[in-house]
DNA sequence: ATGTCGGGTGTTACCCGA
């Protein structure tokens, strides 16, 4: 089975190219990340076309997470239990947000996961980020309890570079986020739980990214940041036979910001 | 910090977010 995220970046302007990637990549789960749309305006046709189910949330332009699946698709799970919850405006009741959503796909429990940008440091968006962390550590720690060989695939945009190497530069980041160390605790500790990083083994950095901003020229100067993860519980891990970074992907007009990241499952 | 992209709207000029 090939299990794969990607950050989109809008799927309405994004559809063309993520279905010819799809068929060209033959990939069987795909997760995505900032779909950028709400769930009537999703081009889900697009997709059964090719033969993938899809799960899809998205209550407005912001965030959006959804799962395609030519192997199956079921038990789908919008949020996890615990999520924190954020207010869109001032005076607004604080509502979940569109970033986590779970489907079982072949076997696998896929969790397609947009971890929130925490903006700057000292701004409420980090506290949310590091509180949206946390929930989500408490909760995938208490699956594998629960269940030792579950196989659990937690992927998608984490906004973390968990190591110096995952930036071009650290020491352009003294101030900023995605580098600090509570995030990266907030990283560690959903790794502590039992989840590696599966995708790393086979992509050894440093230089190696998944994201590179749109502006500065930073695909070109091969300025990136390596912040998409799959992170697979023990059973899962065991079956994991490799893994790229299609870099590919992010060139030409009308890319992404972030390239897909794929895995490879054997039986 | 923004030489770029997305989305949006009191729309053809700006706003917000990454």
């Amino acid at each position: 089975m090939r299990l794969a995220t990607w950050n989109v970046n809008s799927i309405r302007s994004r559809a063309d190219r993520v279905a010819a990637w799809l068929q060209r990549s033959d990939v069987d789960v795909l997760a995505l990340q900032e779909t950028k749309c709400r769930d009537d305006q999703f081009p889900e046709d697009r997709f059964r076309d090719l033969g993938y189910e899809v799960a899809h949330v998205g209550h407005s332009q912001w965030n959006g997470v959804a799962v395609l699946s030519r192997v199956g698709l079921s038990d789908v799970q919008v949020g996890f239990p615990g999520m924190p919850t954020w207010a869109a405006k001032e005076g607004l009741d604080p509502a979940p947000e569109a970033r986590a959503l779970g489907a079982t796909c072949g076997g696998v429990r896929v969790w397609s996961l947009y971890v929130p940008n925490g903006r700057q440091l000292g701004d409420p968006h980090y506290d949310y980020k590091l509180a949206w962390l946390e929930a989500l550590r408490a909760s995938v720690g208490g699956w594998l309890t629960q269940d030792a060989d579950a196989q659990v695939a937690l992927v998608g945009d984490w906004n973390i570079a968990p190591q110096d190497d995952d930036v071009w530069d650290i020491s352009l980041f003294a101030h900023s986020t995605h580098v600090t160390e509570p995030e990266r605790a907030a990283f560690r500790g959903v790794v502590d739980a039992g989840y590696a990083d599966v995708v790393r083994p086979y992509t050894p950095g440093p230089g190696v990214y998944t994201y590179w901003d749109y502006t500065q020229l930073r695909f070109p100067r091969r300025e990136g940041m390596r912040i998409d993860f799959v992170l697979g519980s023990p059973a899962l891990q065991r079956r994991v036979s490799g893994a790229r970074i299609d870099r590919e992907e992010r060139k030409g007009k009308g890319a992404s910001d972030h390239a897909p990241v794929i895995v490879e499952l054997g039986d």
